[in-house]
DNA sequence: AATATCGTGTATTATGTATGACACACTACC
DNA sequence: GGTAGTGTGTCATACATAATACACGATATT
């Protein structure tokens, strides 16, 4: 469906270009799982995995977790947490951004950080 | 650790009060489950049902759908499809507003619901 | 008193999630 | 040309999720 797995292998290959410590085994090794099983993922052949080896895998990759775990079909646990401390509020909001352009919903990121209200 | 069933019970009790067709067994047969089920939710010995099955309670007992799935520990998989659209962005407004006041939300609300973006 | 309705206990099941173990063939290096 | 490293195929497993089926005793209704 989504390409989690490609999206993974690419990235990978890229780093091992420069760097050959980025093999599929080498990496399955340091971030905790079986080369067979990483192999599936990139392959698309098993489905993503658990969101904590996703973001062993991103930061390995050196990639956005929050990217990641899209691809992966989730939402960091961190992030759902924040979400059902107030699930009424936002609610509303994400619903109503949900077709705002990229721009407008940076603009309030920037104003919510410089913390003019 | 949530008290997700008692809640449910609560909201059904009450409903109850005024019309006896809000009987366990009753409410189970609407929502398409085995009342057996649902006295155990009800009670906590079963974990929450999945997101179907709560939203359809949820209406049943007239309540916020968002607000159960949080009981639930869930968050609705459309909001979790908005923020898959985009994740890095609604990543970063999220977690920026963890701690903002409720009336600083709803501010932002109003003004994407109003505003001209 | 008979009947219907109620909530619940126990046992069971189907499906999905998240992986590990091991063997194999290919390639690269010294 | 052996040794080490590589990716992958097959099989198995442990655990969680999401429920159903049936029986039973208590309560309410007519």
């Amino acid at each position: 469906m989504s390409h989690f797995g490609s999206t993974v292998r690419q990235l990978r290959e890229a780093l091992r270009a420069n760097d050959r410590r980025f093999s599929l085994r080498q990496v399955a090794r340091r971030i905790g799982v079986e080369p067979a099983y990483l192999s599936k993922i990139e392959r698309g052949v098993a489905a993503p995995p658990s969101e904590a080896t996703t973001v062993r895998l991103a930061k390995e990759l050196d990639e956005d977790p929050d990217m990641l775990l899209a691809l992966a079909g989730k939402v960091s646990s961190d992030l759902q947490e924040i979400i059902r401390k107030r699930p009424k509020l936002f609610a509303q909001l994400i619903r109503e951004l949900r077709e705002a352009p990229d721009e407008a919903v940076f603009r309030i990121v920037r104003v919510v950080r410089d913390g003019d209200w």
